[in-house]
RNA sequence: GGAGAGAUGGCUGAGCGGUUGAAAGCACCGGUCUUGAAAACCGGCAAAGGGGCAACUCUUUCCUGGGUUCGAAUCCCAGUCUCUCCGCCA
């Protein structure tokens, strides 16, 4: 069943309340809001409908007397009405369109800054191991074991695309599943096997559009007029399984995990991580989402970012934790953890995990509400966080397990998945 | 691809031109009873938006979009989705 709704991002009344408080937030993320034409688009929008709704007061008691000399009257308010409604639905489609382009609110312990050089560290986890020869890249590995075929993705497919074959394409199966299983297992969450395609509906809700509609690949469905995209994560299919809904309150946290793989353009990344398999236009992720009472966003953010961390400690890959300043976070976050891991060959800690709370924004975007304790109706709080990227954990597993002759030692936890593997060499 | 049926509140489900924002049941909330709970009984309970300090009040909404009418959940047209049957294919 499809509803047309009013769909805003932030609540208008939220903003007519607590202007400057907007205003101040919203200059630490990096984008230009016109808050005086919102003010000035809102007051005329009430305007117009006060003066619509006095008409439509008329018409109707009109009507109810079944006064046949006031008939003809009621025909004229009709025509006044229209024009009315035409001229307010106007107006009121502007202020959507500036509202749903404004990202959410940063919290207030989120370190201010305008990019990822404000981003500050929490801690640091995981011994760094010194090799003894000089760390070979992970793409450099997987083609000498003849197990990463780049050069194959580019002539079936295109560049950003990799085959992983033979006993990779069995590690990258066993680390997706060792996830699953100890979320599943150990964290409460519920798996779930999702539709890898969603509707711009749903896309609108989690934020991807209208804004990032460039990121995004649009499948051609059909000649109808409902738009589909492939997922960019499962967050989308995920959260928005609770799109127009309203919730009791029992069911209540959700905790749901799906190991999707994930579409994205990459567009405005040209020229970087161009070589290996960091930023590809497919791969592979375990992605953790709840929903909660909103109240519980921050706690929740805690524990999911625990789960992701717990994969690492498991894989006894080193890595840190680091909060993301307001001008780096995501556009329907309000505070986000990254999880970065080792990458021996770079040198340097890389992304292999973002969980975010978004606390209502995302709700209100969706309508998705529950019925609190006094029976009355509020947004969900949701959070999603990766849990892990599936192909960036092969990365780290290739090159903080390598050996010098080139031969990759299977962690530990993923061999029971991997016919007690030990290892994988060159055949 | 062919042939039918349907879409109503958190859910199930009546209503099929004029106090119907919508019966009934379930769920939920409050109360009585109980040592506590259950049961039973009583009461409340749709959403969104506008105005008001507030009590309160107004408007809209019965899949979506058009149309008929003074008046539409109810009639007409188009679309979307769902279900059943047949065919076809995994």
């Amino acid at each position: 069943m499809k509803r047309k709704l009013k769909r805003e991002m932030h609540s208008i009344k939220d903003i007519r309340k607590d202007i400057d408080n907007f205003k101040n937030t919203i200059k630490n993320r990096n984008v230009d809001v016109d808050f005086d034409q919102i003010l000035n688009l809102d007051e005329e929008n009430r305007k117009l409908i006060q003066e619509k709704e006095k008409l439509e007061m008329e018409k109707k008691s009109i009507s109810k007397s079944k006064d046949e000399t006031l008939f003809e009257k009621s025909k004229e308010i009709s025509k006044k009405i229209d024009d009315l409604s035409k001229n307010q639905k106007n107006v009121k489609d502007q202020l959507d369109q500036i509202l749903s382009n404004i990202p959410n609110l940063p919290l207030n312990d989120v370190p201010i800054g305008k990019d990822e050089n404000s981003n500050k560290e929490v801690v640091k986890s995981g011994e760094i191991k010194e090799l003894s020869f000089k760390p070979k890249s992970h793409y450099e590995i997987g083609e000498k074991l003849n197990m990463l075929d780049f050069d194959l993705a580019t002539k079936t497919t295109g560049s950003r695309f990799v085959f992983v074959k033979d006993k990779l394409a069995s590690l990258e199966r066993a680390i997706s599943n060792f996830m699953i299983d100890t979320h599943v297992n150990n964290n409460g969450y519920t798996e779930i096997s999702p539709p890898l395609m969603a509707t711009d509906n749903t896309m609108f809700g989690t934020g991807q559009l209208p804004k990032f509609e460039n990121d995004q690949f649009e499948i051609k469905f059909d000649d109808k007029n409902d738009r589909k995209f492939l997922i960019p994560t499962a967050e989308v299919i995920l959260t928005n399984m609770v799109k127009n809904q309203i919730l009791n309150l029992k069911s209540l946290p959700m905790r749901l995990v799906a190991s999707t793989p994930c579409f994205r353009k990459e567009a405005g990344s040209y020229g970087k991580d161009t070589k290996g398999m960091i930023r590809q236009h497919q791969f592979y992720k375990v992605e953790l989402v709840s929903i909660v009472e909103n109240n519980k966003c921050i706690e929740e953010l805690e524990r999911m970012t625990s789960c992701a961390t717990k994969i690492l400690d498991d894989l006894k890959l080193p890595y840190r934790k680091i909060i993301l300043s307001t001008g780096d976070m995501g556009f329907s976050a309000e505070k986000t953890y990254d999880i970065e891991v080792w990458l021996p060959s770079e040198n340097k800690y890389r992304e292999i995990s973002s969980c975010s709370s978004c606390g209502t924004f995302q709700a209100k975007r969706m309508k998705a509400r529950y019925k609190n304790n006094n029976n009355e109706n509020e947004f969900v709080g949701t959070l999603n966080g990766s849990g892990l990227a599936v192909g960036r954990t092969l990365i780290a597993i290739l090159e903080n397990y390598q050996t010098e002759d080139g031969s990759i030692t299977i962690p530990e936890k993923l061999r029971p998945y991997m016919n007690n593997m030990e290892k994988i060499g060159i055949n």
